[in-house]
DNA sequence: GTTAAGATCTGCT
DNA sequence: GCAGATCTTAACG
């Protein structure tokens, strides 16, 4: 696996994780998704990051070493899923905000709910979190290893299009534009 | 101990 | 298109 792209900038972590593969491994099978929609939260000079206040209990494992899972809940019902892509104690990570859904559609069917579309399946963080099975529990996880692990795309285009645009869903530092998409890909959350 | 706000999604209008 | 559900975390008294 190509870990270049991580321990070093965030923003370039962000953009270099588009394309690349999410899998998840469970008794009841295994499901991938190449990831299509990040994010990226910094520790200098944006409001918007969790650790932006200093390391607390919760955001703990953002400070953690390159491709540490940082997971936590949110508005009650939902999950988000990071991953930290910065040197250890910086307190930065990159959100994961869509997949397309490549194996275990089934499964994902199964845990989204039946008759959910297969562009609705994991088009957003909390429902990308539903369909994979991520819960507190693999906070802080080492995602080079199982059950939750990435892997890169041998197969992507070396003239992969790639945008960016304000980020969604926060107050703080709306004019930042670190949100990052696949240009046209049909599996983003908006 | 209490309270307010949040990196969202779904269902209803 | 919009408001409500629902609960964990952190800040404050």
């Amino acid at each position: 696996m190509n870990e270049k792209i991580f321990g070093y900038d965030t923003v370039e972590a962000a953009r270099g994780l588009l394309g690349w593969y999410l899998c998840r491994e469970t008794e009841e099978g295994l499901v991938s998704g190449i990831i299509v929609e990040t994010e990226a939260y910094l520790s200098e000079d944006d409001p918007a990051c969790h650790a932006s206040r200093g390391k607390t209990k919760r955001n703990a494992a953002m400070f953690g070493p390159p491709l540490t899972a940082y997971i936590y809940f949110i508005y009650g019902n939902y999950y988000c899923f990071n991953v930290v892509t910065a040197p250890e104690g910086r307190g930065e990570a990159v959100l994961i905000r869509a997949v397309e859904p490549v194996a275990g559609l089934d499964l994902m069917q199964n845990r989204r709910g039946a008759g959910c579309s297969l562009k609705n399946l994991a088009s957003g963080p909390g429902k990308l979190c539903q369909a994979f099975a991520i819960d507190k529990s693999l906070n802080g996880h080492d995602l080079r290893r199982k059950p939750l692990f990435l892997k890169d795309n041998p197969d992507l285009p070396l003239n992969l299009s790639i945008k960016s645009t304000p980020r969604i869903g926060v107050s703080a530092a709306k004019e930042k534009q670190l949100r990052f998409v696949i240009t046209g890909n049909k599996f983003l959350s908006r």
